[in-house]
DNA sequence: GGAGCACGAGTTGTTACCTCA
DNA sequence: TCTGAGGTAACAACTCGTGCT
């Protein structure tokens, strides 16, 4: 046992690691896919009997003594309801280890060294199938307890361990579940905001290819306007779009009807300094294409 | 029955912080 | 006092397995 005293950010002051981790196989480096077993099941176990894992699996007629002691304990257990005694045991475990789930509170150097010394992971044994077909049963929420930690969320999208600890206890789970469910929960929300933003950006570069679009047609007119100004000559001056003399930038009069990147642009500038004049597109210098922010027309 | 999705949970890598030599 | 190594906790990203529609 290593007694480890800390304060972090989130306020928890003392923290006692038991060094009683539990070997899992890893679902990306074994071709072989065993059922994993969830490690929470081990420390209810070692919670129960006050007594650690053997570190090598390989250890096997410990793991199946486990097994068929997890599995008579698990008989006539709810699994969306710890009984009060386990929440109160995990809340001693929450306390002593933030994490609470002893894989995750192995750090990953710790984790990849076990790793490495735990070799062939065929000599993994679940511990806690209930039916020795080593089948893990999904937990549901009830309504009651999404609703509560909905509720949760809202208000803070992170928990202290105090605050996990307090809804763990409220809503019947272990500290462990309701961290993962927010851990969960921030990936989706996270997720969903990063479609939304997506869809935003589609629809922007859709319409500012459309708006390219029309440019690049006016600008073909004007060129063919150009090529002939005799005809130039006769039209009446653009409507479309005007000058302001002070600071030489262009935009198009309020009746110009276009799409909403395009909407006409009001110079800024009180009318006493800036006129509005028909804008002549051969008598400035094409100008250098600005910065977003640094466009100030717009309003 | 199986395809698709939601969701709980495990795994792995990274980062920040702390302790200690 | 500074510094680097090692340990720890927390988190994100990825993934898997199960249950539901």
């Amino acid at each position: 046992m290593m007694i480890h005293q800390r304060e972090d950010h989130l306020g928890l002051t003392l923290s006692l690691n038991f060094q009683t981790e539990t070997h899992q196989p890893s679902s990306s480096s074994s071709p072989l896919k065993l059922n994993q077993t969830p490690s929470t099941t081990h420390s209810h176990f070692n919670l129960l009997h006050n007594t650690s894992l053997p570190k090598q699996t390989s250890d096997r007629s410990l793991f199946e003594t486990c097994r068929v002691e997890t599995r008579s304990f698990l008989k006539g257990i709810d699994v969306n309801r710890l009984p009060a005694m386990m929440v109160e045991m995990e809340e001693e475990a929450a306390v002593s280890s933030p994490n609470s789930t002893i894989s995750s509170s192995l750090s990953g150097k710790r984790r990849s060294l076990e790793r490495s010394e735990l070799g062939n992971s065929d000599d993994i044994i679940d511990c806690d199938d209930e039916d020795g077909d080593n089948s893990r049963k999904k937990l549901r929420l009830s309504k009651d307890q999404a609703a509560i930690l909905e509720d949760s969320f809202k208000e803070h999208n992170t928990l202290n361990p105090k605050q996990k600890l307090a809804l763990a206890k409220r809503l019947g789970l272990r500290p462990r579940q309701v961290e993962v469910w927010f851990q969960n929960r921030r990936a989706r929300t996270k997720l969903k905001q990063t479609e939304v933003d997506c869809e935003f950006l589609k629809r922007c570069c859709e319409n500012l290819t459309e708006e390219n679009r029309r440019l690049q047609k006016e600008v073909q007119d004007l060129r063919a306007l150009k090529s002939s100004p005799q005809f130039y000559m006769q039209m009446a001056p653009p409507t479309t779009l005007t000058m302001c003399p002070s600071c030489e930038r262009v935009s198009a009069p309020p009746s110009s009807a276009a799409s909403p990147s395009t909407t006409p642009v009001q110079p800024r500038h009180s009318t006493s300094n800036h006129h509005r004049v028909p804008f002549n597109p051969w008598a400035i210098a094409p100008a250098a294409p600005q910065p977003l922010n640094a466009v100030h027309h717009r309003s």
